[in-house]
DNA sequence: CTATATAATGCAAATAATTGCAATATAAGT
DNA sequence: ACTTATATTGCAATTATTTGCATTATATAG
């Protein structure tokens, strides 16, 4: 077998798997190790690879995931946003959770939308300042350095005594058997709360976080009323939640 | 399993759920905690995430910098937080308004402090959540987009339950005759409140608003027992306050 | 303060990478 | 075809990396 035999062939099968393993490749082609080793180098050497301990990567693979400067997976986060705005009305009450979903939501809600929001994230009152016609209630209470969000007995209560017409809910795990989960107490009982507190919940989620569990379950899947993600309604990915009475959108 | 698909995998747990914690990954992925340390370890060098006890955190959720350009007087304000600072000790509960000198304030304090910060003010709870070792209570209320503030019933009430060893009071005019004086209502209403609950009161001022005057009273003289301003204490700008009980700082 | 949990450190075992060297294969020129 | 030069490959010894464990230090919670 040709070196550039070789090489061909581990070039297919890093693109098809993104790593190989220079134990494996040895093996299956019957070469010493030393000499994967030196093909590995070569096509280090013209970028093809990524050598690593062990073996070699897809250097596409690397770059990917090496290189969020920004927040994970914005692009799909904005038109969460931009599909969850359409939902609040002029004059409605909304409370709100935190999470770089809802900050994207609170980047692209219309100038003119007259609105008061409810909410003790930091980071999303912050952008909420920046609309003139929002009026924003701060939930008070212990900052959680974490969550950068109030937590607390004092929350827990301004928010018993409001009733929402809307809750934007960061959702950061939902399973079609196990509903909606979290990880961090604190939080999960403020949203809990938050649900309780609301006509309508609306659940915000990136579609990676379907079918995935958290520790702590938040609450069963028919608090949600509608879900927000990236996937257009009728995705398949949608197909059981929308099976068990979730609204897409 | 590669050493850098196993830290990929942590930055897109971390990149999901803004933290993680050691034991839950390693037990995830089979290895010891310690190998997730020195991921994590060489993570942070790199900046792609934040170490804390216990896991990691995303870096975008601990630098949200705010740019508060064009500060009036930012010099003065400078040395008056300096000045100011020392009169915290570790272990005591601050209460503290808003503006540009207590966000100063909040930017010089000692990483080691351990201290409470009571605070309604957005800008000043975003400085306060850079440190890590203090514990931000925020004031909870509607909020006032001038002055971007907590103001209200439920902050006042928030802040009568409460007895703080030190108020830091940012001071809008102060005059022999009339006291301190400020010019929004519902600022006054709080800032009376801060008084009525601190041991202590300090007044933090730019030496440019002495002796003026502005049209609603919020107290006496006597109400404030220091006066912080960037001027030497026996300047004699400060001579008429210091006959009237003043300590100038 | 005390008890518990987590972090840092040094050490040893396992695994992988590197290097020099010898054997073999390939290519080129006569 | 024969010889020589060059490249490739496998092997062994050395070196470097990675990983887990034990110990000690440090931090956190009650």
């Amino acid at each position: 077998m040709l070196k550039k035999e070789r090489q061909a062939y581990i070039l297919q099968k890093i693109n098809l798997h993104n790593k190989i393993l220079s134990g494996v490749i040895s093996e299956e082609m019957s070469v010493s190790q030393d000499t994967i080793r030196r093909d590995l180098a070569e096509l280090e050497q013209v970028g093809k690879v990524i050598k690593v301990h062990g073996g070699a990567m897809s250097p596409s693979f690397h770059y990917q995931t090496w290189s969020f400067d920004d927040i994970y997976a914005r692009d799909a986060k904005k038109e969460i946003a931009r599909k969850a705005v359409t939902l609040i009305e002029d004059g409605m009450v909304v409370v709100t959770t935190g999470g770089t979903t809802i900050i994207e939501l609170a980047k692209v809600l219309p100038t003119n939308l007259k609105a008061t929001f409810f909410c003790g994230s930091v980071p999303a009152i912050c952008e909420y300042m920046k609309h003139p016609n929002i009026e924003i209630i701060v939930i008070g209470d212990k900052l959680s350095k974490n969550s950068r969000i109030t937590v607390g007995h004092q929350a827990i209560e301004q928010i018993r005594s409001l009733r929402a017409d809307l809750c934007f809910l960061g959702i950061n795990a939902i399973h079609p058997e196990f509903g909606v989960s979290d990880n961090d107490w604190d939080v999960v009982v403020l949203k809990k709360a938050m649900i309780k507190s609301s006509q309508k919940v609306v659940g915000l989620s990136i579609s990676e976080k379907i079918n995935t569990i958290q520790p702590i379950q938040l609450c069963p899947l028919d608090h949600i009323n509608v879900l927000v993600t990236e996937r257009t309604p009728f995705d398949p990915l949608l197909h059981d939640l929308r099976k068990k009475g979730i609204q897409p959108l």
